[in-house]
DNA sequence: ACACTATGTCAAGTATATTTTACAAAAAGT
DNA sequence: ACTTTTTGTAAAATATACTTGACATAGTGT
């Protein structure tokens, strides 16, 4: 399932995926995978990136299914 | 730095590091790992051991250094 | 039409999360 | 004292998060 909070956090703060990868010291396409949702990243990460698009971890990665 | 609220969260419903363990299907290595903080476990698990202890990623995870 | 940026995706490699087996020691029970 | 459970820790193996490099496509601007 696609993370769209995430991808919606960081376009409220026009930012490009690049962008947000630079910030938090991940590839492009990390932050691609996280947001179609194919896997599973680290917790640190999680934070960093949340850390960055000012949100906390339930407001980006608590799912609602 | 150690996770003192997810143990202190394990306490209150009187579970071991062994029944957490079983119950999120990891090795009991992997929680008193998270506990003693020396790393950096995937959202997946943070989400299963939240669920197992009826808190949130916010209440668990998130620090406040 | 052409350049440029942003996104989606793939395959091969590297780093690290997690497992398994194992041992020691502290805490709790009898 | 003894047994049992719980916790701390370590080393080697396995699974998987993450990187690098690359290519394709859609969108935007000139």
């Amino acid at each position: 399932m696609k993370n769209l909070k995430l991808k919606a956090a960081r376009a409220a703060l026009d930012m490009s995926q690049q962008d947000l990868a630079d910030k938090v010291a991940v590839s492009r396409q990390t932050i691609n995978a996280i947001e179609k949702g194919d896997y599973n990243p680290t917790i640190n990460l999680c934070r960093s990136i949340c850390k960055v698009l000012g949100k906390t971890l339930d407001e980006l990665f608590w799912e609602e299914e």
